[in-house]
DNA sequence: TGACGATAATTAGCTAGCGTACGATTCTGG
DNA sequence: CCAGAATCGTACGCTAGCTAATTATCGTCA
């Protein structure tokens, strides 16, 4: 009765802890030069497509405005990002990264993919394909789990 | 090169959408209960093994004694458990279910299964043998890196 | 016995993330 | 042109985690 029953319980177990400990590691890492994993995260992703608002970069990032306010208030006491008033809406603000939030970014995408590539050692091709094909599937279920037993939250996308 | 590249980076991304994303549909389904997925998770597992002390509790689960001590705050403000003195060791405090917590088990355990099986709907056996078993590799990975990379936490198990 | 180290739990302070509500602004329809 | 809807960002409060430091107690060993 253990065969198929446990999976789903043990998986849930897995998919946090490893969640957790990734980002534990890579705060624990990024810590004494600056940043946490999310902060990273937004780094890296403004150093492909800078200049966003902000709604738009959550939007992408997929993450709450809220949540992303406040990393963007991190990084910018930090000195890494700025923001800057958007000329035709005194609405938005556009996220830049600054000179030195661009060092940064430069200086630790090496640290970075070395730690991607620790974390993944020793696993063969074919069951990190099946593990992405798997979590995309939860993924798209998730959402519309969450879509559809929700109340209000459909005009989002 | 582009084939091994990428997958490090959208899994990363992938571990944390489907964990962020399972916590959200699991605490919103919970939310009018009365709990959240992580007090849930408590809850059950002291369903199985009731009265241990917080710090083997959080052992078991793998989590800090912080960060139980506050669910466990929580659970208890909610009057699904309670702390009780342990007689032979003034220090130690035994966590067991109420009679209103193991109600509250019994209620939502079928609704739990749901979910779960609705996340993992449609997904290959195989493949959720693959992703158990390179998400327990990963958790391996980086149990190591935390560790080695310490300097002072050893001493703990 | 009495001092000292180990252990159980808590406190304090931090980041991350969600949800709701709000002020400011822009857009739109009558 | 102006009132109301939509949008951008923020404020506030919550839970979840972590780390580090503190308190209280227990065990041990001289």
């Amino acid at each position: 009765m253990a065969g198929k029953m446990d999976w789903e319980i043990r998986l849930g177990f897995l998919i946090h802890d490893v969640s957790r400990l990734r980002r534990v590691l890579f705060d624990r890492t990024l810590k004494p030069l600056g940043a946490t994993r999310s902060q990273w995260w937004v780094l890296a992703f403004l150093s492909r497509d800078d200049g966003m608002t902000q709604t738009k970069l959550a939007e992408e990032l997929d993450m709450g405005k809220v949540g992303l306010g406040g990393l963007i208030d991190r990084l910018e006491a930090a000195g890494l990002v700025e923001r800057r008033a958007e000329p035709g809406d005194r609405r938005a603000k556009r996220v830049y990264m600054t000179r030195e939030g661009r060092r940064f970014v430069a200086r630790n995408r090496e640290l970075d993919q070395e730690m991607n590539q620790a974390i993944l050692r020793d696993i063969s091709q074919d069951d990190l394909e099946a593990t992405v094909r798997t979590l995309e599937a939860m993924k798209q279920h998730l959402l519309v789990g969450l879509s559809t037993g929700d109340t209000q939250a459909d005009a989002a996308d």
